[in-house]
RNA sequence: CGCGGGGUAGAGCAGUUUGGUAGCUCGUCGGGCUCAUAACCCGGAGGUCGUAGGUUCAAAUCCUGCCCCCGCAACCA
């Protein structure tokens, strides 16, 4: 018995708050080929994917849609699993951690992390942004918001638990240091190392008592264990780590080989997923890659700007290989990467429709007009035989090599050369003219022998790229070897096969008349819905009586050195100058502010920003990240009272 | 002086480690061919390689200054 070597490779788990759009599909579309790949190239693989259901953000979309938290996210997950199987993902395991295994092992590690004293209660002041799920402390706050999202916190005492993260700093450090391959891409290993491990780690909060959809944890289940210690740990309990035992196979397949995510999490999975393993005691996954992002456009996708785009919508217009072969080919290694419909199409018809699809489609067909479709013994040889075998078996090299750092739109690259020197091979041989004359036959039984074996190899490396296809174009050729091995030589398609029915694999588009359509059937999808902020809960008006709200008049308004959102402005009050520091510069020229009314609160304490001194705080209106600054319907003495 | 990445044909990218004819895809223009999905093949046009200097026989590539973009951090009560 031959023993394969194992591959363990996984993806991030999915959030269950929405329905994933393609650029969240684009992880497990990514994982899914090179998962495929190692398998055919013989490994043992495990893929592992699934989802992070819980948390307060759950609990509040379970609460207002009226259904309890496990019903909320039984309908997501299905509605990710439904995504990831239409995409045709390979995937082995499914976990939720939501899952009874994962929970209670959960449970068992912050157990063992509080006995061994990695774990310590502690109990601070804090403030909270609901929205965010984060806790901040007073420097990190800024006027009162959260510096995320700049929405309102709440202070709250918490009792919480710390993970001390600093106790293994050094350690990760010299773990990175030694192993240059462990964060990928290169680029992002200096962020990780230059702005946290350098700086000193902070103790990380693991529990929260503020909501309950979590995890409890069962020495103090007033507690919930807080995402990452809940989060993280998947790939290893998905694969049998019970924290006490370890069942099957975990240790077949532990460590991961390579963990895919987007790059937005990189610092978790860099710092603190291999110190909770160093607390555990187990070994450190090989390489953790943070992929960059599909971008609709130049924009992030999001569903206030209204340009989200789903894959369900994509396979039901160009199925499911083209939208494979997009985010596989398009997305460059370490970049973000864009789609628009126009690309897609564009790419549809002159990679997929002209030069692959239109290849097999002419070769069958002669094939089947020459030889009535049986493969012909390859008899005189032509002068550009050597050239096209050599591509055929050089190509099948570099895939390869592509994939094994992870180029995967390289390596498709690789293939499509094969299909290049293929068509070009046609014109140079001239088949058409071949069959003409009586000696010219023998060449061109060569020359289709030739055109069928390369075809094969490109049917055998896309296994892994565009199952579908791959299989389609194998049927269409009459191929059934389609193994790696079967790649060392060029010539093991067997003279005397048949092929199949010559059918066009991917049917040009109209452009215009593809863009048409998608607007009308997707473009009043698209119209954003207006999300605002819930409504707060009733307040005293003595309550209110006590913020003392003014008008002041800017007299000075300049953007703060250093700082990238703060501007200073000194404001006329009644006879009194102010400073007021806000983080609105992204938003306004200074200079456009000079002379203005704005509304500020006058009484909070002073507070330092960036080493300097803010006395109350700017108001402005906030939707969707975008801040405008309040101000009088008409003129009025500045220093007047807001009541 | 917080850390890091980047600015190359109309668009999107490679090339920079190890200086030596500037390359690929799409688009565009012209030609060829007719087996095929108006497809395929060949050729042309189009770039002062962000900018100003420096090193060198030779710089997209090495060095320095500057401008612009992006990521991370900080910071936006």
């Amino acid at each position: 018995m031959c023993k394969k070597e194992k591959y363990y490779i996984t993806t991030a788990i999915a959030y269950t708050s929405r329905k994933p759009h393609i650029g969240n599909t684009y992880e497990i579309v990514l994982t899914d080929a090179i998962a495929r790949f190692k398998r055919y190239l013989g490994h043992d693989v495990f893929f592992c994917t699934g989802t992070d259901e819980h948390g307060q953000k759950i609990q509040e979309l379970a609460e207002k849609a009226g259904i309890t938290p496990k019903e909320y996210v039984d309908g997501v997950a299905g509605e990710i699993k439904e995504i990831w199987d239409l995409m045709n993902t390979s995937y082995d395991k499914f976990i939720r951690t939501t899952d009874d295994y994962h929970e209670e092992t959960v449970q068992k590690i912050f157990k063992k992390l509080y006995d061994q004293g990695d774990i310590y209660l502690d109990s601070y002041e804090g403030w909270y942004c609901t929205p965010c799920e984060s806790f901040w402390t007073d420097t990190q706050l800024v006027d009162g918001k959260c510096p995320d999202c700049g929405r309102e916190v709440s202070k709250q005492h918490e009792e919480a638990y710390f993970f001390k993260m600093s106790k293994y700093a050094d350690r990760l450090m010299q773990h990175i240091e030694e192993n240059p391959e462990f964060i990928q891409p290169e680029s992002r290993k200096k962020e990780m190392v230059n702005n946290f491990l350098k700086p000193g780690l902070q103790d990380l909060c693991v529990s929260r008592t503020s909501f309950d959809w979590g995890i409890p944890v069962s020495f103090d289940p007033k507690h919930v264990v807080y995402v990452w210690l809940d989060a993280l740990t998947n790939y290893i309990t998905a694969i049998g780590y019970r924290c006490d035992k370890k069942e099957e196979p975990y240790d077949h397949y532990w460590p991961a080989d390579v963990h895919i995510i987007g790059k937005d999490i990189l610092r978790f999975h860099t710092i603190y997923w291999p110190i909770f393993l160093m607390a555990l005691g187990e070994p450190l996954p090989k390489q953790i890659f943070g992929h960059p992002w599909l971008l609709n456009g130049q924009d992030k996708m999001s569903k206030s700007i209204g340009n989200v785009i789903y894959a369900d919508d994509l396979v039901r217009n160009f199925g499911v290989d083209a939208v494979r072969y997009y985010l596989l080919h398009e997305m460059p290694f370490a970049q973000d990467g864009t789609i628009t419909f126009e690309t897609l199409i564009s790419r549809f018809n002159s990679n997929l429709a002209n030069t692959l699809g239109n290849l097999v489609n002419r070769t069958v067909s002669m094939v089947t007009k020459y030889f009535d479709g049986v493969i012909p013994a390859p008899a005189q040889a032509t002068e550009f035989d050597q050239s096209l075998e050599e591509t055929c078996l050089t190509a099948a090299k570099e895939t390869a090599e592509n994939m094994d750092k992870l180029r995967v739109a390289d390596a498709m690259d690789c293939i499509w050369r094969i299909v290049d020197r293929s068509n070009k091979y046609i014109d140079e041989t001239m088949p058409w003219a071949l069959a003409k004359s009586e000696d010219g036959i023998e060449t061109l039984k060569t020359v289709m022998y030739h055109l069928i074996e390369s075809i094969r190899f490109v049917s055998s490396l896309l296994t892994s790229f565009m199952p579908d296809t791959a299989k389609a174009i194998a049927e269409q050729i009459g191929a059934t070897e389609l193994s790696w091995e079967s790649l060392s030589s060029f010539g093991v398609t067997k003279a005397g096969e048949k092929v199949g029915q010559a059918t066009p694999l991917f049917v040009r588009l109209d452009p215009e008349q593809k863009l048409k359509e998608l607007e009308e059937e997707l473009g009043q999808k698209e119209e954003p819905k207006v999300e605002i902020e819930p409504f707060k809960d009733f307040v005293e008006f003595s309550d209110f009586e006590k913020l003392d709200i003014r008008v002041g008049k800017v007299v000075v308004c300049e953007k703060v050195p250093k700082s990238s959102k703060l501007l200073r402005f000194e404001l006329e009050v009644g006879s009194e100058r102010r400073q007021i520091l806000s983080g609105i510069a992204n938003y306004y020229k200074p200079e456009d502010l000079v002379g203005k009314n704005v509304l500020f609160i006058a009484n909070f304490p002073p507070r330092k920003m960036m080493g300097l001194e803010s006395n109350g705080m700017i108001l402005s209106a906030e939707h969707d990240g975008k801040l405008v600054v309040t101000t009088t319907l008409d003129d009025i003495q500045s220093g007047a009272c807001i009541v």
